[in-house]
DNA sequence: ACATGTATTGATCGATCAGTCAATACAATT
DNA sequence: AATTGTATTGACTGATCGATCAATACATGT
């Protein structure tokens, strides 16, 4: 019967995100993905698909192994405060390390939904949604921690928050500083203390 | 002597900008400039340039035309929160209109900045660093105008604003729904109110 | 009316694109 | 060891990319 080794998909996938990450679907060839698996193109066509397939793989893989480990590791630590604080504390953090400037293969991914199809807009739409959920929900949870105030409208403070995440993480890609993106994180943070208006 | 009739230069960079603008400089041929301006191929390059030139050009008529025209005249007004409420409307406005969701040019092309030479990159940051200030002077000024708060921190406040309103263009491409974005410039708002931490 | 010289035009360049095909390599089954 | 059938390999497809060339059109200055 027939040869039943193959190249290692997964490891292929994950050398594949970090090209598609960094120079985007256009900006990405195959001989570029060939290059990084160092895989040939016909295996890459059988074991996964064209290359809108391998976009879409290697974007759900970003999608669970990065945010979604992120998010429910920061949920099991059970202290809202603390857990957005380190949220955005890591995304300076890892934005000051990273030399490629890659920022986030999601948010970058979102600029340019047009170019890609319904699948693709369906996958970082949902991943946004879970995004400000998460943020709703930890929000939530501190209000009955005590540690925000009951005044903060949750689901509001929650688009706050994805929206300056995200504003970081564009910015991160090389239109501004550490320092900058420091004062983004803390700004984000403001949003969870009571301020003058929230009374009205 | 020579023919001296030209087309209209500033009209041509008016629609390559438009193109720009929606498919980014990667997602523009050649050919959808041709078709969108009405000009030849070797018209194009005598009167502007190459591919890189004539988006310089359509980068730069959108920072002056765009950018710069709004910010002015939101400063001439001298009502500090009144401007940036508008400004911020005005985001979640023209967002909620633009049925091609093309966002905003430079917050496209900030994030692929990687894939342009040092002059784009120059020329975003500097508009950035210019919204900045701009958000900086609106701050000071209306802590003196009895605005806001004297307990804010002006150029923490401006870059929490700044990313805020990235946030809005990133998502306003097609991630989130206008009410989404309302919160965003809502919150963004609410950075601009004295806080519990301020006395800290 | 003629000469001048730039603007325009259409054809075309080599390079690269995503994707496909046919030949080959080779493990598993008999 | 011969057969079987998938995985791999490298050559190749037509299309499209940005860019250039040579020929033409034509307003201007004499």
């Amino acid at each position: 019967m027939p040869w039943r080794k193959y190249f290692d998909v997964d490891e292929a996938l994950e050398r594949a995100m970090e090209v598609f990450w960094q120079k985007g679907f256009e900006g990405t060839s195959l001989t570029d993905l060939i290059e990084a698996t160092g895989v040939q193109r016909q295996s890459l066509y059988n074991a996964i698909g064209d290359k809108k397939r391998i976009f879409i793989r290697s974007l759900l893989r970003y999608d669970t192994e990065q945010r979604q480990r992120m998010l429910s590791s920061l949920e099991a630590r059970g202290e809202p405060r603390a857990s957005l604080k380190m949220l955005f504390d890591a995304v300076v953090d890892q934005s000051a390390k990273d030399i490629n400037k890659r920022g986030c293969f999601l948010v970058n991914t979102a600029l340019w939904l047009q170019a890609h199809d319904d699948e693709v807009k369906m996958l970082v739409s949902s991943a946004f949604e879970d995004f400000h959920k998460f943020f709703e929900k930890q929000i939530e949870h501190g209000k009955i921690r005590g540690e925000f105030p009951s005044s903060l409208d949750s689901a509001a403070v929650a688009s706050g928050l994805l929206g300056a995440f995200i504003g970081i993480r564009v910015m991160a890609r090389g239109a501004a500083g550490t320092p900058v993106l420091r004062q983004m994180a803390d700004q984000a943070m403001r949003l969870l203390e009571s301020s003058t208006g929230d009374q009205a």
